[in-house]
DNA sequence: AAGAAGATTAGAATGGCTCTAATATACCGT
DNA sequence: ACGGTATATTAGAGCCATTCTAATCTTCTT
C-alpha cells in the first residue's frame, strides 16, 4: 500500500511510465510531470533541466538526457533536430509537422492533416520509410 | 593579365566566386573545386577538410568552415542539419528534398517535383515562409 | 607600390551531449 | 518486510563539431 498521497496528475504520469516499462523513479516522475502536466510542448534538455532546478527538483543533467532518450525510445516523446546544436523533444507524438521560427528558434506544431502530400516517392533499394519530417522555416 | 594557365574547371569556379562577390583566394578556389568539380554532393566540413589534406591543399579547418558558410550565404550551397552533431552542405541549391538513411547517415536528393504538396498552411502571424524542408527517413 | 579591406591561421574556447564508474533505488522472490 | 539483483542516478571528465581570437598574410584599389 502506498503511503504518499498522490498529488494532482501524479497517478496518470506514473501509469504512463509503468505502461512503458520504465521504472517510475523520483526523477523520471518529476520530469514527466514537467513535460506532460499541461498541453503539448517542445522542450530542450537544457530547458527542462533549468525548470527542474527552479522547482527544487534534484536531478542531474545526465539524468535529464537519459530520461528524454528513454521517453523517446518508448514513444512518449519525439525528438526533433533543426539546426545542429540542440534537439527539441516534442510531447506530441502523433503525425504532424512543424513551423520553425528562424529568428527565435521556436517550434510550432502543424496538424498532420493541414499538409497534404499527394505524391511520395518509393524509398530506394527497398528501404522502409520510418518517418517523414516536414519543417516549414519562417522568418518570424 | 593572368599568368597562370587555368586548369580544368578552374575558370568556371573562379567566375562563380567573383560573381558572388567572394574574393577568389587560393583556399576558396581549391575548396570550391572539390565541391563543384563533378555532379552534386553532400559534404560535411570534416569530409571536405580531409579531402583537402589528402590532395595536399594547405587549408585550416577554420577556413573550411568559413568557406562553407560564405558559400552558403551567397547561395552556392544549402546547409542541411538532420541530427544534432553535424551539418551537410548540399551543392544542389534548387528546390528539392532528401532521403536520409538512418543506418549510414547518407543523404540522397529527391527532385522537387517528385513530392507534391497539395496544401500548405499559411505561416502564423503573417510571417514569410523562407524554406520548406522535407526529409524522408528510411532505415537502410 | 602602398594602403585598406578582407581572408587565413593555430590554437584556445564553447556548447551540447555522452561516458565512467561509484552510489543509490526499485523491484522481485521469499 | 528482507535481501539480492537489476536498473537508475550522479558528478565530473571527456568528446566532438563548431566558433572565437588576434596575429599574420593576401587581394584589391588607387
Amino acid at each position: 500500500m502506498r503511503q504518499k498521497k498522490p498529488s494532482v496528475g501524479n497517478g496518470t504520469v506514473l501509469e504512463r511510465l509503468r505502461a512503458s516499462g520504465l521504472r517510475p523513479t523520483r526523477q523520471r516522475l518529476a520530469l514527466a510531470k514537467l513535460l506532460f502536466a499541461r498541453g503539448h510542448r517542445h522542450a530542450s534538455a537544457e530547458q527542462l533541466f533549468n525548470e527542474a532546478k527552479t522547482q527544487r527538483i534534484d536531478v542531474s543533467l545526465a539524468t535529464v538526457y537519459n530520461a528524454l532518450h528513454d521517453f523517446t525510445a518508448k514513444g512518449l516523446l519525439r525528438e526533433i533536430s533543426i539546426d545542429s546544436g540542440g534537439s527539441y523533444f516534442d510531447t506530441n507524438t502523433s503525425y504532424h509537422h512543424h513551423f520553425y521560427f528562424e529568428r527565435s528558434g521556436r517550434l510550432e506544431d502543424i496538424a498532420g492533416d493541414r499538409i497534404a502530400i499527394s505524391a511520395l516517392p518509393e524509398a530506394p533499394g527497398g528501404a522502409e520509410i520510418s518517418r517523414v519530417d516536414i519543417i516549414i522555416r519562417v522568418n518570424g
